[in-house]
DNA sequence: CAAACCAATCTGGTTAACCAATTATAGTAT
DNA sequence: ATACTATAATTGGTTAACCAGATTGGTTTG
């Protein structure tokens, strides 16, 4: 077989062509929960693909919970029914990048639950650490830095201590991408900064006295300027 | 090399080490963002394991956004800096597998959220869709037959008519997990399926006439047997 | 006749060799 | 001294060979 580098968008372009022609065989063939899948070596020769192209595709649908592979016996379906198999697939096939505005939309919505959350969940440890990432942000603003980076670790420590692993998983993976657009839009610059120390502590006071709605209120307050600001932002 | 089988566990035991140790490497030698890796195989022989352990684990990075690699140049650090880079390398690390409860308390969290959103934003062709998969639900549980599935797809056409690619894409993910649990579980059993199509009618009814407010009541009032029937599971 | 055993085969995972694009380096001409 | 070019080394990605556990079918044994 030709050796052949892809650009990346090329490669995508081929797992998705993968994924799909999977699904093709397994509505084909009617499999349904727990049947297995032919080899990877079987399913790269009749897709006419590498092995580790195949491989990949697997792993993205073993991700989404669509499909199981276990060492030394084969890859399996998931205990979802083909109907919903079907529906996921042709789901992911379609997804799009997020843009930032789904972003922000999306972490608005999580945070205003977290700190609710944490509010009513933080131990004594989750408190302090809360309380660490403050003082750092603090810090930094204080000495006229950019503190970006400190700022939205005080909010992962807020998703760590609602005590939702899903929630927090959902920061993570957000958080990243939300930092590199700040940079682009110069969001959150100095100026706004200052105000935003005490924002912050307003928030860590009603977690630290195990006030639910006090929080939630503060979180909106702080999240006001960042929702008109990018509500504004051109596509 | 000696080859080695490992068991799942021990192999996610394994890319976390990994990962903490590239994380130990970017804070000791101060990496910048944009700054450069080393080589997969120089990794891989300093840290004394596979190049194809490196790769999972830089992959890894990669789709929490926190490395880039690029075909025949390297792998780079991302735009973030090395503040945030270490905290949220830490928290990926500490990351649980997500418990059941946690999974249905973003769902609700998630869809009252969706629902809204399509009811202000669906096109007429996501409502045909939303439309489509209600009849289908309907038609099943007429027939007495189980529409778990049916049931789920519903509920991603109005994610997906919410406009938010980003809560989409959560969705997606998690739906699996649940519908895994919910057979499990014996939630959503036949007998609360009769309710499920009027209440499956009023949600949809709303997002038609584009009333967000009565569409997430309706939404309420569905989740509410399953807030209660989770909430009930013993851990 | 059923249970236990065994060897051939098949499996996903791992390793090592290979590829081509990129980058660094040395050399040359201007 | 500088700009440009050719060449060698380096890189992530790809392919193919290999590994050992799991499966399977047939045979043996109680």
């Amino acid at each position: 077989m030709k050796t052949e580098i892809l650009p990346k968008n090329e490669n995508d372009a081929l797992q998705k062509e993968i994924i799909s022609k999977i699904r093709d065989y397994i509505n084909y063939k009617n499999l349904e929960p727990g049947d297995k899948l032919p080899s990877e070596r079987k399913l790269s020769e009749s897709f006419e693909v590498s092995r580790s192209n195949v491989r990949e595709a697997i792993q993205t649908l073993e991700y989404y919970g669509l499909l199981k592979s276990k060492p030394q016996s084969g890859t399996f379906v998931a205990d979802i029914g083909s109907v919903a198999l079907n529906g996921m697939i042709t789901d992911i096939l379609r997804l799009e990048k997020p843009d930032f505005k789904s972003l922000v939309e999306t972490r608005i919505l999580l945070e205003l639950k977290t700190v609710r959350l944490a509010a009513l969940r933080r131990t004594k440890e989750e408190l302090k650490e809360i309380e660490e990432a403050l003082e750092a942000y603090s810090k930094k603003v204080m000495n006229g830095e950019d503190a970006v980076q400190e700022d939205l670790l005080f909010h992962l420590a807020i998703a760590k201590a609602s005590g939702n692993s899903t929630i927090n998983t959902f920061m993570l993976t957000i958080t990243p991408e939300i930092i590199t657009n700040f940079a682009k839009y110069h969001v959150c610059d100095k100026n706004i900064a200052f105000i935003g120390i005490q924002e912050h502590r307003d928030i860590y006071e009603a977690i630290k006295n195990q006030d639910p709605q006090l929080a939630k209120e503060k979180m909106k307050v702080h999240f006001k300027m960042l929702y008109q600001y990018c509500y504004n932002i051109k596509d």
